[in-house]
DNA sequence: TTAGATTCTGGAGTGCACTCAATGTCAAGG
DNA sequence: CCTTGACATTGAGTGCACTCCAGAATCTAA
C-alpha cells in the first residue's frame, strides 16, 4: 500500500469466478490453509490481487500431481517470509526433479503403447491370412 | 494347450507375490472385473501364466494414469475374443494420444517451475544486495 | 422495509482405489 | 482326528480432494 498500488478486494464468488475454483473447493483449501484469506468487518473472506497469483500458483503445482499437503507446506513457508526462499527452492528443485523422472517414464509407457499397439496390428494380420486360407480351402 | 505350453496354475498367495499385488487388491480387481481367474473344486482361485501377463499389462496402463474404469473397459473387450482388437486398438490409440497430450503438459510444467525457480534466484540476489546496502549505510 | 442474493459455519456425503477385520471352509500333515 | 494355514465372503474403514447441505447472518436493490 505504501507503494500506491491500489488495493482491490473481491468476495468469495467473485474471486471464485476469477479464479475458476468452486467456492466450496476455496473454502477447502482454507481449511487446508493453503490460502487464508483477510476478512471484512462482517468476517466475509477478502481476497486480493496477490491472491489470484497464489491461487494460480496453487493450481499450477496441483497439475504437476504435487499434493495439497505439500503445497500447504510451500505455502506456510510462503506465509513466514523471506527467510524461508531457499527451503522454496529446495521444494521446486524437487518437484522439477520428479516432473524430469515422470517424464522418462512417460516415455517408456508410450514406448510400450507402441509395442502393444504393433501387436495387435501382428494379430490382426494373422487373422486376416488365416480368413484368407480359410476362404480358399471352399 | 493344442500347442503343448505347460499350463501352470498359481493359488491367490503365489500369484500376489509373483506380481507384487497384494491379494486383497487382486480381490478387488476382481469385483471390479478386470481379471477373473477360474476357480478349482473348492472354489479357489486359479491364476495362469497369461493371467501374470494380463495383469502386468494392467499394472501398466494404470501407471500410465488410466482409471480402473477403463481398464475394465478394456478387460472386458478381452474377455470377448478376437472380434473386439480394433475396439482395443482404438483405445491404445487413444491413450497414446493423452499421454502425448501429458508429455506436453509436463512440459510447461517444468518450464514454469523453471521461471519460478529464477525469479526466486532474482529475489535473493536482490534480497543480498540489500543487505549490502544496510552494512555499508552503519 | 423487505425480498432475494451472498456469505458464513459445521458437518455429512461422494468417488476412487484400495485395505482391513470378522467369520467360515477345506485339504494336508502330524 | 484334529490342528494349521491358505483360502473364501461380506462388509466396514481409510485417505484424498473435493462437494453438498442446513440453518443463520448480512448485504443490496426495489
Amino acid at each position: 500500500m505504501s507503494r500506491g498500488q491500489l488495493k482491490v478486494s473481491y468476495g468469495i464468488g467473485e474471486f471464485s469466478k476469477i479464479v475458476d475454483i468452486s467456492i466450496d473447493t476455496l473454502r477447502y483449501y482454507e481449511k487446508e490453509k493453503l490460502i487464508v484469506p483477510e476478512r471484512d468487518k462482517s468476517n466475509r473472506r477478502s481476497y486480493t490481487d496477490r491472491d489470484i497469483k497464489w491461487l494460480n500458483f496453487i493450481k499450477r503445482l496441483k497439475k504437476t500431481g504435487m499434493p495439497i499437503k505439500n503445497i500447504k507446506y510451500y505455502a506456510k513457508l510462503r506465509y513466514q517470509g523471506d527467510e524461508t526462499i531457499d527451503e522454496r527452492l529446495k521444494l521446486l528443485y524437487d518437484q522439477r526433479h520428479r516432473l524430469e523422472a515422470d517424464q522418462i517414464e512417460l516415455q517408456t509407457h508410450i514406448n510400450f503403447l507402441d509395442a502393444k499397439i504393433e501387436t495387435y496390428h501382428q494379430i490382426k494380420h494373422n487373422l486376416q491370412k488365416q480368413k484368407s486360407i480359410e476362404a480358399s480351402s471352399n
